[in-house]
RNA sequence: GGGAGUUUAGCUCAGCUGGUUCAGAGCAUCUGCCUUACAAGCAGAGGGUCGGCGGUUCGAAUCCGUCAACUCCCACCA
């Protein structure tokens, strides 16, 4: 049966997918191997697959299957995230389209829907990873809010509070009125925006007509002004000292106060301070011991104590309030301003700093030992250059505000009795044994738990330990064979809110580092370079892609543009590309499986040789992948192999060894061809995993159960043969002039020609002229002492070699040619004798390279000797 | 405002501690070819003062200084 010039991905994908996935050729546990071990960076739960996703999972699978075939038991384990923020927003959303108002809710209704849409839609994420090849060891899924991972992140929480490392306080923090929380400082997205500086003055208490002017980009924030600020030097305002001013629109008097905080050369030089709606106000407020009104609701609305424009949203307050102010006579002058604003990473909202009660983690302690870890690497990041960004932040990081005002998640174990004493404890049993001792009055059913649950990333920073429950049961046998893990994987947006945490959490609760190294992926971006982002519209849909293309072309689509650390500029192109690889493995692959095997014929020259070179050539790589592979160089390393399959066994060895049409092979090269083939599928099967397993499978007849992810990988073994190299390569330039000819003399490559080698010594020459007569389509090759009349002819070193033509040679031409080559080999020349007769080169320069420009000197007089002689005979 | 990084062919990038792997690769381009595995292919070819200027050196893409452009991180002047 006729096979398809073109590889068909779709069927031969979701085969092995499944065979694999029945054969639990991904399971993985503890036994004498070295274990390798990847945790995968858990995505949304809520989350599907974009082209981040394929790149990161892309590479873990790289580099997890590459450990399998190095016999190493590996474990690649994979899961996904609550995403308190984003799924409780979805959730929310999803709720109010029923006409559900989650406020409506208990907050176990409200948890009930939330699992039920977690169990039905949540983890599409995971199965489109499966599309995609990841060899995860799918037994093993976690999520971050199953009930042993939930149990540490609250046995966690209990351990840090009681080493005093948790803490309860009122600060202000960034809050998130869309999702009714606050969020860490991580969590702020800060964004330049065209808006407007607002002049307004304010009228100074007890005059008939002196105002002090401020500049402000958030009018409506008046009304919880507190005082206005000036520089203490600042000789405009020195006649106001001691006086007060009168807040417009509801005159409530306010002090004008001096501090070195103040700019004298922004706006007008005075500042009103709102203490509790900026965070610099705040702490001026602190200093000058000024009351704090709070003027927003938790929403984001105008409260009471704004006495005016109360439940209006803050932007339409704004809009509101000009007006207002305009009426009145208190606004000055309006002028276009960009600023910078925050935005909540998670719902886009803008942040409003807000005074609140939240529980913070103390950092300090804990970002101590994993500086130290990363600085002496001890833990590598690759590329390195992001230890500089890591030591920055730990060296100057803040206190971690931990709580959320939301339900989706893990739920602060605090709990309250009546008067307000609370305890901090596993069971509300145990906190109340807690309370008890100190409130004999206390019944169990008056404590409240702690309404908030944590950050996510509080959960997020042990999930290489709480995958394997290492925090519940320390000493079991996976946390201890497969902890710490070999190499993590992930982008450096997360660098501080995930990377610099796991290894404090590792530190402090394994006292080990959670992983061996780093690998920094780039932020995908289009060839524009832009971001891909759903509003541009310019992110391919993963799914789609590889429906398109297929799996394997997609994942080296990725891989082709992947140096670690810097952003890739994806192209659909680069999926053709992959496309076109498996269809040229592919079409190596028919051409061997077309070939008649007999035993009776002997195995040409030129094969013998192929396969000896190719054997070296293959052993040259490998040692190459293997230095990839520990410098993380996925990209050169995937180049390479592409090369030696196109270009070595495709273009050359395959175009050497295979036999004239419809001639049989013999048995002996076939064997070996299959199995270079075979080794060449093991090589690139961490990268392109459907293929080459389908490839493999069909070379050779296999077993039941047998399958190319546990064969061994290819491995640098020993120290190829350089003069067999060489040789070839010389050989190869010699084919490459003879091509050259026939394209410039328009002779097609069914036309045998004659080669000539003129003065040529029989012993520089053998025996790779076999592999030049058969990739030239030689008749004869000659040895002449004479050059010929009508041929043309090329030096390849140092040695003459001839095509004889039937049609009549263009002397012109050849002369002409012959010149160009001359001035240059001359020009050459000279550089190297002045080179040479610079006194400090020949003594400054060490001996090899000073030998090396003599020996250039010498080839090079001996090219120009011949071409002067070519040229005589021309111009005879 | 503070810090880091980048700049090499049309595009994306390699070039480690200065010297035959020094000017490279892939893609794109151009020219021939439906040659017998593959036109999603084959065979050839062209293309760069290594961002600018200065310095160190016998010798600089590589080291130093300086300027320019771009990118990212941190801080958040109302």
């Amino acid at each position: 049966m006729e096979i398809s010039t073109k590889y068909d991905p779709k069927e031969i994908e979701s085969k092995w997918y499944s065979y694999w996935e029945k054969n639990h050729f991904f399971a993985s546990t503890p036994d004498k191997r070295p274990p390798y071990t990847i945790v995968i960076p858990p995505p949304n739960v809520t989350g599907v697959l974009h082209m981040g996703h394929i790149l990161n999972n892309t590479i873990q699978d790289v580099l997890i299957r590459r450990a399998r075939m190095l016999g190493f038991n590996a474990l690649w384990v994979p899961g996904t995230d609550h995403a308190s923020i984003a799924t409780e927003a979805k959730v929310v959303a999803l709720l109010k389209e029923k006409g559900i108002d989650k406020r409506s809710l208990s907050r176990e209704e409200f948890m009930k829907y939330a699992w039920e849409w977690k169990e039905k839609h949540g983890g599409i994420i995971l199965q489109q990873l499966r599309k995609l090849g990841a060899s995860c060891d799918w037994n093993r899924t976690k999520f971050t809010m199953d009930e042993d991972l939930y149990d540490s992140v609250i046995d966690t929480f209990i351990d840090l509070y009681n080493k005093g490392l948790i803490y309860k306080g009122v600060r202000m923090v960034n809050w998130d009125p869309k999702a009714l929380t606050a969020v860490s400082d991580e969590e702020v997205i800060y964004q330049e925006i065209q808006s407007k500086l607002y002049y307004i003055r304010y009228k100074i208490e007890n005059t008939e007509n002196d105002y002090v002017t401020i500049a402000t980009t958030r009018p409506e924030t008046i009304l919880g002004d507190v005082a206005i600020c000036m520089h203490p030097e600042d000789d405009r305002f020195k006649h106001l000292k001691g006086k007060r001013c009168l807040v417009p629109l509801i005159n409530r008097s306010i002090p004008l106060i001096f501090d070195e905080y103040v700019d004298r050369e922004f706006g007008t030089g005075a500042l009103k301070i709102t203490p509790a709606h900026d965070i610099n106000d705040y702490h001026i407020g602190i200093t000058h011991k000024l009351p704090s009104i709070n003027i927003f609701s938790d929403n984001g609305t105008l409260n009471e104590n704004a006495e005016i424009l109360t439940g209006t949203d803050r932007f339409e307050a704004r809009e509101q309030i000009i007006p207002l102010l305009e009426t009145a006579e208190y606004l000055v002058k309006i002028e276009d301003y960009t600023n910078k604003i925050g935005f909540s990473e998670r719902t886009n909202e803008i942040i409003e700093p807000k005074l609140s009660q939240q529980w913070f983690c103390d950092m300090a302690a804990l970002a101590k030992p994993a500086l130290e870890v990363v600085m002496n690497d001890t833990i590598r990041f690759f590329p390195d250059k992001l230890k500089n960004t890591y030591s920055h932040w730990m060296e100057n990081v803040k206190d971690w505000c931990i709580s959320r005002q939301l339900w989706w998640g893990h739920r602060i174990p605090a709990y309250y009795a009546p008067n307000g004493e609370y305890a901090v404890a596993k069971t509300k049993e145990k906190a109340f044994e807690q309370l008890r001792t100190s409130n004999y009055e206390l019944r169990i059913e008056d404590l409240r738990q702690d309404e908030d649950v944590m950050d996510t990333w509080f959960s997020s920073w042990l999930w290489p330990i709480s995958v394997f429950d290492g925090i519940r049961s320390p000493d079991n046998e996976d946390i201890k064979y497969y902890y710490p893990t070999n190499v993590l994987v992930t982008a450096p947006d997360i660098i501080f809110f995930w990377v610099a945490r796991m290894i404090m959490a590792g530190l402090e609760w394994r006292k080990e580092i959670p992983f061996h190294d780093v690998y920094y992926t780039g932020m995908v971006r289009d060839k524009l370079r832009r971001k891909m982002s759903k509003s541009l519209g310019n992110s391919p849909d993963p799914i789609e892609l590889m429906d398109k293309y297929g799996a394997d072309s997609v994942r080296i689509g990725m891989l082709f543009c992947s140096p670690a650390g810097n952003d890739l500029m994806f192209d659909e192109a680069l999926c053709e590309q992959g496309r076109n690889f498996c269809n040229k493995i592919w079409n190596a692959f028919r051409l061997v499986k077309g070939w008649k095997v007999v035993d009776h014929i002997p195995q040409p020259e030129h094969s013998k040789i192929a396969i000896e070179w190719f054997t070296n050539r293959l052993n040259e790589v490998t040692k190459k992948l293997d230095d990839d592979f520990t410098k993380y160089r996925l990209s050169e390393a995937l180049m390479n192999i592409y090369k030696l399959i196109w270009d070595n066994f495709c273009s050359t060895f395959l175009e050497i060894v295979k036999p004239q049409y419809q001639q049989p092979i013999d048995t002996s090269s076939f064997a070996q061809v299959v199995s270079i083939f075979d080794q060449l599928m093991r090589l690139l099967h961490p990268f392109m995993p459907f293929i080459t397993e389908e490839l493999w499978q069909n070379l050779t007849n296999r077993g039941e159960k047998e399958t190319i992810m546990y064969s061994e990988i290819p491995r640098f073994a020993k120290v190829p043969d350089k003069n067999l190299l060489t040789s070839f390569e010389n050989t190869l330039r010699i084919v490459e002039q003879i091509r050259k000819i026939r394209t410039e003399k328009n002779i097609a490559q069914k036309v045998e020609l004659r080669l000539q080698v003129v003065f040529a010594k029989v012993e520089n020459f053998h025996p790779l002229q076999t592999i030049i007569q058969k990739l030239c389509n030689l008749e004869t090759i000659e040895f002449v002492a004479e050059k010929p009349t009508n041929c043309v002819s090329f030096i390849e070193n140092q040695i003459e070699y001839c095509i004889p033509l039937t049609n009549a040679v263009n002397t012109e031409e050849e002369l002409k040619k012959l010149r160009e080559e001359l001035i240059y080999a001359e020009d050459f020349l000279q550089s190297v004798i002045n080179k040479l007769s610079n006194k400090k080169f020949v003594a400054g320069a060490p001996e090899q390279v000073v030998a090396n420009e003599y020996k250039k000197q010498a080839d090079t007089e001996s090219k120009i000797a011949i071409l002067k002689e070519q040229i005589h005979k021309y111009s005879l």
